[in-house]
Order: structure tokens, then sequence, then C-alpha cells
DNA sequence: CGTCGGTCGTAC
DNA sequence: GACGTACGACCGACGT
């Protein structure tokens, strides 16, 4: 079959103007407007990629005369003129087009609407259908058989139907209808009185206005008659600037037209001029090609042969395919795997009518012998997921030698995405496809199992391949690094207890929650109703925006602060604390936002996130997160659960052990005051946890010893004092907390610094590190770097100065736990115990223990802990048993 | 309708 | 401008 050949013409002036309205206040950095040209370029690009044609072209208006305003001076003549941001933008606009080898066509003295009626014209039955984008209702006169008028904006093609559709007439009577009636915008006068409809019932009694003035008498409705016969003139007028051109001097030819492709440097260029990132984005001419002999296998034969292969190679590298994010939910669909650069293979295990030799059985048969053998080597990016999947399927993976995440996030931990595709895009400058690419987006997103099974393939065997690319730079990087002993000794033997913490899960009270929602329900809804009744309007409490509206513009509230970024008033609790004195309505948001914050956040999260399988919730704990080494949760964050209110404390007795088993929770007693104490060798410090003092009391009496207030309040200064010294609080917000004026908190340092001496020349090392070496190191050697420290604003050089203090405390810490995980985890597997760990809580482990075990483990626990690691304080840690978290 | 920055609030 | 590390709910503006 032959194809019609399809040009497209692009009505340059219509789609500028929507673009310019339809964005509004983009700009580049320089402040140059840029959202015509954005906008532009965006319409452009989807009708490319959804149109994808063969032809296409772009027309412009050239001047504001034409032959239009030689007949009548008025035409348009009412129109603003464009704006000049709009106006500036054309040259760039006509710029793009020349970088895309787009063709543009303008014309003196005619308007684009005469191009593309001539356009139109020259090539009628030359078998060459056009569309002309556009979203001028004027245009709709060229539409017949060959001519399409798309809308880009409503995303229609019109053709005659449509134009009737649409419109009310034909194309062909579009010129006599709007004769008639006339164009506000055009400023075309038509027959003033007679409007749209009136017009168009007039066409479909007498066809066309020739007819219509051949038979003025048989029109029905004298008003009517009349308007006509006395507007005769404006209605020829209207008869000659209504009609688009269609012979303009013009030579068409439809090679000039042809799509080709774009002069992708340029591009690239223009678009970082104008500060278009997702352009950028989409731009692919930045990836590199790479080998990629992938391959499905579905014969008992080939899948031998890999695992022949892999015998005889002793390492490769693998990833599963899911059908949840979740890894303890998640069912695995296949596998692929990579033992040669460019060569990966992918096993399916469930796809949508998938015929294949193997059960599933026999996959496991196959692949057992080599995962299971701890001397074949295995590598993975995030490779805790797939051990956790492969367990269910009911493989146990053995011999994990290389996380290319962990090992991207050691070497870089400040980087937000750890992700494959970003390492990928980063070392190899390869960008491989993404999910949603094969997965779809939105509603039309399938589930991998859906995804037509060549395309998962690919995209596991793609997975593989760049992991082990990625493995070959980065476990050279990490031994540069001097990071493999951390590697291997902490985050390696860590992924194991991970894997054990997630599989566990913790049991949690539905039930009890359910209830505890009804009640908050309650007096939510009553502390909704008064602070309704005390603002004198309804509105959005949880709204920020309208809530400073109401506090401060309608109740004239005084204005406590403005809020960071925008400068917006800010209604946070210490606002709001303020201001209870003043008016009672701020005491109620308080009370209102905590208990919908607990509601919303989990009260009722937490039941939807409980497992069906196991009645448990399943977190995850993120090992490549926080840049100082500490874990991070999410899904839920069990990191977070309240502690201090009455509805904090029922949620935690929401979490309960399986019937048989009491809670243990272990904490580390001031254990990053320790790591202080050891950092800084301070002799008072370390001389004060020797003996086993109140390290705040300890404080307190150092500081206070001659000032006239109660001693718990000593205390409670002192406990915020240290705690400022690993934040770097400032006298500033150390005043604030603790109600004095600046000069006594800042003395309080300075005492605390003459005290505690040592920690102040620890302070100042750590600075010292950090600009020496632009990275600051943990007490096991994990490294962050801390660019902020060397540059020129002194606010981002304090922030780096705190970031340094603070990294090297909690990472500290962090390195410790982590290794009082990996040792008590080791203990309960040697002893086969059934006792498990459900939490981790940054410088709190939680074991639900069996009434057998408590003994046993209560001692395990405490001796593991304690000993982890000689810092020269001894590390205290706190055992409590409990039936629920909130006990324990 | 999805994404993302801003604000707020919880933990250690 | 002023306290480090997280996660996440919600709003509202933006972009497809």
């Amino acid at each position: 079959m032959n194809k019609k050949k399809t040009l497209y013409i692009i009505d340059g002036n219509s789609l500028l103007y929507r673009a310019f309205f339809a964005i509004r206040n983009l700009r580049n950095k320089e402040g140059f407007p840029t959202n015509a040209i954005y906008g532009f370029i965006s319409m452009v690009n989807k009708i490319i990629k959804e149109k994808k044609p063969e032809y296409i072209g772009v027309t412009f208006d050239v001047s504001k005369k034409t032959f239009r305003t030689d007949i009548f001076k008025e035409y348009k003549a009412q129109r603003k003129p464009m704006p000049n941001e709009l106006a500036m933008q054309i040259p760039y606009i006509k710029e793009y087009l020349s970088h895309m080898n787009i063709k543009t066509i303008e014309l003196e003295n005619y308007e684009a609407d005469d191009i593309m009626g001539t356009i139109a014209e020259k090539l009628r039955n030359k078998g060459v259908t056009v569309v002309l984008v556009t979203g001028d209702k004027d245009l709709f006169q060229l539409v017949n058989d060959s001519v399409f008028i798309y809308n880009p904006s409503k995303d229609i093609l019109f053709d005659r139907e449509k134009v009737k559709e649409f419109f009310g007439v034909y194309p062909e009577q579009v010129i006599d209808l709007l004769s008639l009636e006339g164009d506000k915008s055009d400023n075309i006068p038509g027959v003033p009185g007679i409007g749209k409809i009136t017009a168009k019932k007039l066409l479909s009694e007498f066809h066309s206005i020739d007819n219509l003035l051949n038979n003025l008498d048989k029109i029905d409705k004298k008003r009517v008659r009349e308007k006509i016969k006395n507007n005769l003139d404006k209605l020829e007028l209207s008869r000659r600037l209504v009609p688009i051109k269609k012979d303009l001097p013009l030579d068409i030819d439809l090679n000039d037209f042809v799509y080709r492709l774009p002069n992708e440097d340029n591009l690239t260029a223009f678009y970082e001029k104008f500060g278009f990132k997702s352009l950028l984005k989409n731009s692919s001419s930045k990836s590199k090609k790479i080998m990629q002999k992938y391959e499905t296998i579905v014969t008992k034969e080939k899948l031998k042969n890999l695992v022949v292969e892999i015998k005889k190679n002793r390492e490769f590298v693998f990833d599963t395919e899911t059908d949840n994010s979740n890894p303890v939910k998640a069912d695995i669909l296949g596998v692929s795997v990579c033992v040669k650069e460019g060569e990966a293979f992918y096993i399916p295990i469930k796809h949508q009518s998938l015929s294949s030799e193997l059960s599933r059985e026999d996959i496991i048969n196959y692949l057992k012998p080599v995962f299971n053998d701890n001397d074949i080597k295995k590598t993975g990016h995030n490779i805790k997921y797939d051990i956790i999947v492969l367990n269910k399927f009911g493989i146990n993976v053995k011999g994990v030698k290389w996380d290319t995440m962990i090992l991207s996030y050691l070497l870089e931990p400040n980087r937000h995405s750890h992700k494959l595709d970003d390492l990928s895009m980063d070392y190899l400058g390869y960008k491989m496809i993404s999910y949603k690419e094969i997965a779809g987006v939105g509603k039309k997103e399938l589930t991998l199992d859906n995804v037509p099974l060549e395309k998962v393939s690919f995209y596991s065997c793609e997975d593989s391949d760049i992991t082990f690319r990625l493995k070959e730079i980065l476990s050279v990087e990490i031994k540069k690094a001097g990071l493999l002993e951390l590697y291997n000794r902490l985050e390696l033997p860590l992924i194991d207890v991970l894997v054990h913490l997630e599989e566990s899960g913790i049991k949690l009270d539905v039930f009890k929650l359910k209830q505890l929602s009804e009640l908050l329900k309650q007096e939510i809804e009553n502390l909704r109703k008064e602070i309704y009744s005390q603002a004198g309007i309804i509105f959005n409490i949880n709204s920020t925006q309208q809530l400073g509206d109401i506090l401060f513009n309608k109740l004239k509230l005084p204005i406590i602060k403005k809020t960071k970024k925008s400068k917006a008033f800010s209604t946070s609790v210490d606002v709001l604390e303020e201001l209870k004195y003043i008016h009672p309505i701020a005491g109620n948001i308080l009370r209102y936002r905590q208990l919908t914050k607990l509601k919303s956040g989990y009260v009722d999260a937490l039941p939807s996130l409980v497992y069906p399988k196991t009645g448990r919730i399943h977190t995850s704990y993120n090992q490549t997160v926080a840049a100082t080494g500490r874990l991070s949760s999410s899904d839920p964050n069990l990191q977070n659960i309240p502690i201090k209110t009455m509805i904090g404390k029922k949620i935690r007795e929401a979490f309960i052990p399986e019937k048989g088993s009491l809670f243990l929770s272990a904490d580390y007693s001031q254990v990053e005051l320790r790591v202080l104490a050891y950092l800084a060798q301070d002799k008072a410090l370390i001389e004060a946890f020797k003996k086993g003092e109140d390290i705040h009391s300890f404080t307190a009496n150092l500081l206070f010893s001659d000032l006239d207030i109660p001693f718990e309040e000593k205390r409670r200064r002192a406990k915020i004092i240290n705690f400022s010294i690993i934040y770097g609080k400032t006298a500033y917000t150390l005043s604030k907390e603790l109600g004095v004026d600046r000069k006594e908190a800042q003395k309080f340092i300075d005492d605390y610094f003459l005290r505690y001496s040592s920690v102040k020349e620890f302070i100042n090392l750590s600075i010292v590190e950090a600009e020496k070496y632009g990275f600051v190191k943990t007490l096991f050697g994990r490294k962050r770097a801390i660019p902020e420290i060397r540059s020129n604003n002194s606010n981002v050089r304090s922030h780096g100065e705190r970031m340094a203090i603070n990294t090297k405390v909690q990472g500290s810490a962090a390195d410790l736990m982590k290794k009082a995980m990996i040792s008590v985890y080791k203990e309960i597997k040697k002893h086969s115990l059934k006792t498990k760990i459900v939490l981790q809580v940054h410088d709190e482990l939680v074991f639900e223990v069996p009434e057998k075990e408590r003994e046993q483990v209560q001692t395990l626990v405490k001796q593991k802990m304690e000993t982890v690691h000689d810092i020269s304080v001894p590390l205290i840690v706190d055992m409590k048993w409990g039936e629920n978290w909130a006990e324990a």
C-alpha cells in the first residue's frame, strides 16, 4: 500500500501566542522571558512525537501591513500590540526551528493564513495530505478531502464532518458564515446585529450569501431583513476580508519540508542557554552505544549451559524482576544473569502467556547450586532486595561480594540518588531504558508480568549488564579511596542483618489503632468547628497559606516571623505558642495539628501497610541514604514514631510481639556524647562516663554550681547544652531554647568549652580536617565530603563546619550500632535462636524474644552491644522488657 | 493527573 | 542567618 504523504504546516503565530499565555513567567537565569519559546518547543515536540510527520514546516506573519489593511485600514486595528516580552522571543523560536532543520515560510504583505491556503492549494491533487496546525477558526474554510486542521491544545483533527460538528456549517460555508457574523478579534464588521446563531440559521436555509442576497425578501423576520439591507457595504467588505488567499507567489516544493534529524549539538547548546533542563534530558544524543547481547532463556539446554558458564567463571551479576517495590510483598517474575560485560540472560518465571520448557522447580533446581555456593561470588545493585525475593522463591543467596549501590554510597554519601540508571549515566555515559518506557505511566502503567516478555527481558538484562560494568569501576574506586575495609567489615555483613529485619517485620494491633482513629476523629472534628467559629470563616486549616491569611490579615494577630524561602507568614509551633496568649485559636490549631499529624501519619497509615500474609509491617531499611552513615527507614518510617505525647504512647502500644514472646528493647545510653568524649579524648567527659555519672547532672554541676535555681532546672539546661554541642548550635538558638538572653547563652557555651577543653579542640580539629582534605572521617573510616567548608559565603561555611562535627559524632555512633547489629545477629544465628530483631532506631534495637530465650538473649545482647568496640569510655546499654513497644 | 518545592512536624 | 540526620503529609503551582 502506498500511503499518502502528509505535510504538517504549523501556524507559528497561533502557536506562539498560545504558548505565551498558557505558560506564565518562565525565565532563564539572566531574567530573559522564555515562556513562549519553551511552550512552542513543547508543542512542536509533541507533534513530532505523536504524529511522526514525514514533512513539516512553519509559517509566520511578517508585518502588520497586509493586503487586508490596504482594503480596510481598521483590520485588526483594535488588537493590542504584541506584548514586548513575546516579540523578543520570536527570533529565538526561529533559531530553534533552524536547529531543528524545519523550514519556515513568511511573505511580506500576507498573513500566515494565506501562506497556508496557498500551500494547501498548490499541493492539491498531488497526492499529499496537508494538516494545518492551528487554533484559528478562520482556517476551517480550507478544510477539504485532502486538507485537515489539527488543533493541538484540544488534540482534535478536523475533517469536513468535524468542522460541521463543531462549527455548525461545512467548510465551504465558513467564509459566508464569518462574513455575516463578523469577527471581533480581527475587527471584521460582518452584519451588525447578526450573530452566530442567526448567521447559522440563514445559511442552513439559503446555503450561501449570494443566494441569500438574491432572495432577501424571503427572509421571514423583518428585523433581520432590514439589518442586512442597511449594511450591505459592511457585508461586502467582510466578504473581501474573510477569504484566505490561495494564490500567493510562492514556489512550493514538497522536498523543502522533509523532516530531517535535528542538529543535536546546536540544540543542546540552545537548551542550555535557556535553561531548559527537561528538554535536555529528552535529547538522547548524549548516550553512548554499548554492546548488548541479551537473550531470554526458555529451554533446559540453555539454562544448563548458563549454569556451566557461571561455575566456570566463579562470579556473576544478577537481578530479579518482581511485581512490587517491597521485596517481602513481591512475587518473582524472572531473574537475569550477567557473567561477561555486554552479555546477559533473562530467565522468565512468571509472565503472561509465557511459554517455557522450564517450570519453577526446574529453575530452582538449576540455579540453587550456584546461588548456594559461597565460593561463587555474587554482585547486585541493592542486592538486599534480590536476596529477599529469592529467599521467598526458595533460593538462599550466599557468597555476596559486591553491591554497587552501597559502593556508590560509600564513595559519595552526599549523593541523592544511587539509582542504577543515574550511575550508568554518570560512570558509563550510557542512558538506560527507563521503567516507564517499558511499563508505561499513570493509568496505563502495567505490572511487569503484563509487559511483553522481550521488553522485560531487555530491561532486566540491561540492569545486570550495567551492574557488571559498574562493579568493575566501583570496586577499584573503593580500594583507592581506602574504603574497602569499611565495606567488607561493616556494610557487606550488614546486608544479611537488614534482610533479617525486613523479613521479620513487626506485628501490629490493628484493632487498637482503629479504635484510636475513631477517638481522634471526634476530637479533631470538635477542634475544627471551634477553630472555624473563632476564625469566623470556614477554611482549610491544613493550608499554611490560608491559615496565615486568617491569623495575620483577618484576625490581625502580630506577625512573629516569616518563612525562610517564600517570606510568607510563618505558622510554625513557636509562632503559635506565642500567639496562644493573645488569641485562643492558636492553642486549638496547635492541638489540631498534633492530632491530624498523628492520625494521618500513623494511626490511619500503619494498618494499610500491614502485609496480610504475615499480619506484620515490613519496613524498608535504607542503607544508602543518610550522609552520615546512619540507616533510615521508610514505608513506613518506624524511626519517628512519637514518644513524648499520650497519643504517641498509644501508637507505640500497638506494636506488639507474637504470642509467647516479649519485646526486649536495648538502647545505647548517651551514645553520641560517649563518642564525643572518645573522639575528643576529653579527660573530664571520659572521667565522668567512667565513673558512671549521669552526664547531664555532671555537666549541670560543672557549669551551674553557683547558680541559684533548682537542680532540675540546672540539669534541664545542661542537657540542652550537651546536645547543642553535637549539633553546633549557636548562642542565638541556644538562648531561644533555654529562655535566657544571648549573652548568657554565650557564657554557657564558653563555660562548657572551658570545662571540656578538649571538646573545643576536637571541634577545631574537625574543621581543619575538613578544610585540609575536603572530607571528614568517622570512627571506622567512613568518609563524607564537606565542600561547603571552602565556601566564600560565611553562612554556607558555618553550615559546613557544623556538618563536619556532627558527621564525625553521628557517623561514628552509627558505625558502632551497625557493628553491634552484625555481632548480635551472628550470635543469634550461632545459637539457632528464634529471637528476631524487629526494629532499629539509631541507638535502639528491639527484639522479639520467645519466652524460653529470655535470659539467654538478655545476656547475649547486652554483652555484645557493650563490647562492640573499645572507645575508652564504657558503652552502656539499657535493657527493658515489655508487652509492647511503649512498655519496652 | 502527576511532579515537585515549600512548610511543618516527628524521631534520634 | 542562626541545629545535625532522616521521612512524610499536605498544599499549591506547574506542566503534560
